[in-house]
DNA sequence: ACAAAAGTGTTGGTCGTACACCCATGC
DNA sequence: GCATGGGTGTACGACCAACACTTTTGT
């Protein structure tokens, strides 16, 4: 019996941790024994269920370089553990394209068009980050997460791409991210290459931290005149 | 010692049910003792979130009546409950204008700007609930769970204007929900009135479950010619 | 001079808001 | 006929995708 008199269960912490790998949108996936799962585990009792994650993460990945991390949501079917009832919160964790974190054995980047089978409902919170990400590209700033402190626009090309699943044009990419003051042009060039090819100029992101770029889709508020 | 060797702890859901009551955007509070808190409970051990929510919102409201019901998110902080740890689920329920549940005693609806002080963390959901909720008038066809089945422009007016907390135009309200086959005319007209004007259409929503009606505020996929 | 890569100008179309105007009804 | 509320037409601007064109480098 308890203090609050509510039954208890175990409740775990899942990260989908993506990221640009080699020119291609990739989760990190774990082996356990023969199969493949998600990072995490355990949520200790001392712990908010974000510094769980954190802490599982550390283990995996240089956490340090996870530059997003936001919750997507809690399973919680019955049976989803058949061992025993284990309720899940996911994360979706992002890390810049440029980071290279010393897996462990057994950890390994999948493209996300060529998963593996993974444990119980882990799938789904795959499915739900990518889509998570994919949403939040078009209306906010969460492509700082993804790219270096500094790039050039054909990086930045590159890296949302891979991240939308296709080709973006160079030309309006960099328009719709400096009109929306989501990047800005450090001033500085990047250095000549062999087969010539005009120095592209440096840019990063204003901001670091989430931020809506276009919160209203339709039905603004009206114009207060000034 | 558990099968699984995970601490357990004590789950409780949450819902925010949102309406609009007196054209003024509402949640429905429950009085427990001298203070206010969002209706839900524990979580049963043969029912999942959904189910628990579902459950304990039928002892509140008339479930029937709940149009639109999604996962918001899950707080864990450690003492947020002082008496052990409790990890909540947050629900948000949206109920159509025209729905009249029989509350039971104790439960009242709240305008959202004259919200009561609330126990722990509970009014961090609200926030959350409320923002979800414009953010997604927007760029789904959310609205369909506020409305009543028919309805008229000056009706639907009203209420998302409610709901987003300012004045939409009823000519541009219905432009942007027919050009997105949103809502549609019935073909019907409401009968006359004292003080005459001219009868309103009749319209309803094409879809009573969420879609996603913009997808792309920007960065679409390129064109592929057909 | 030529190729390669980066960046700019321009155009055409869609979308959304604002506002003027027309329509149907009661009195 | 006039007030009242409902609906349509039009204009303007913002925004975005597509594509042609110019700029800057290496060879």
């Amino acid at each position: 019996v308890t203090t609050t008199g509510l039954p208890r269960y175990a409740h775990e912490v899942r990260a989908v941790v993506l990221s640009v790998r080699a020119s291609t949108l990739s989760v990190l996936l774990c082996k356990d024994g023969r199969r493949w799962r998600l990072p995490g585990g355990g949520c200790p009792a001392d712990q908010r269920l974000r510094d769980a994650i954190t802490t599982h993460l550390s283990v995996d990945v240089d956490v340090r370089g996870i530059a997003h991390l936001e919750q997507l949501a809690t399973h919680s079917a019955v049976k989803r553990d058949p061992r025993e009832r284990v309720l899940a919160t996911a994360y979706l964790a992002l890390l810049p394209a440029d980071a290279e974190p010393a897996l462990p054995a057994g950890a390994r980047w999948f493209p996300v068009t060529e998963l593996p089978p993974t444990i119980l409902d882990h799938h789904l919170f795959v499915t739900a980050a990518i889509e998570r990400l994919r949403a939040k590209l078009s209306y906010t700033n969460i492509g700082f997460a993804l790219a270096p402190p500094q790039f050039t626009i054909a990086t930045l090309r590159l890296i949302i791409s891979a991240a939308l699943g296709y080709e973006v044009s160079a030309t309006n990419l960099t328009r719709v991210m400096v009109r929306r003051a989501m990047i800005v042009a450090t001033g500085q060039t990047i250095g000549s290459r062999p087969g010539g090819g005009r120095p592209a100029a440096v840019y990063e992101f204003a901001d670091r931290s989430l931020t809506v770029t276009d919160p209203f889709a339709v039905l603004r508020p009206p114009r207060t005149p000034a």
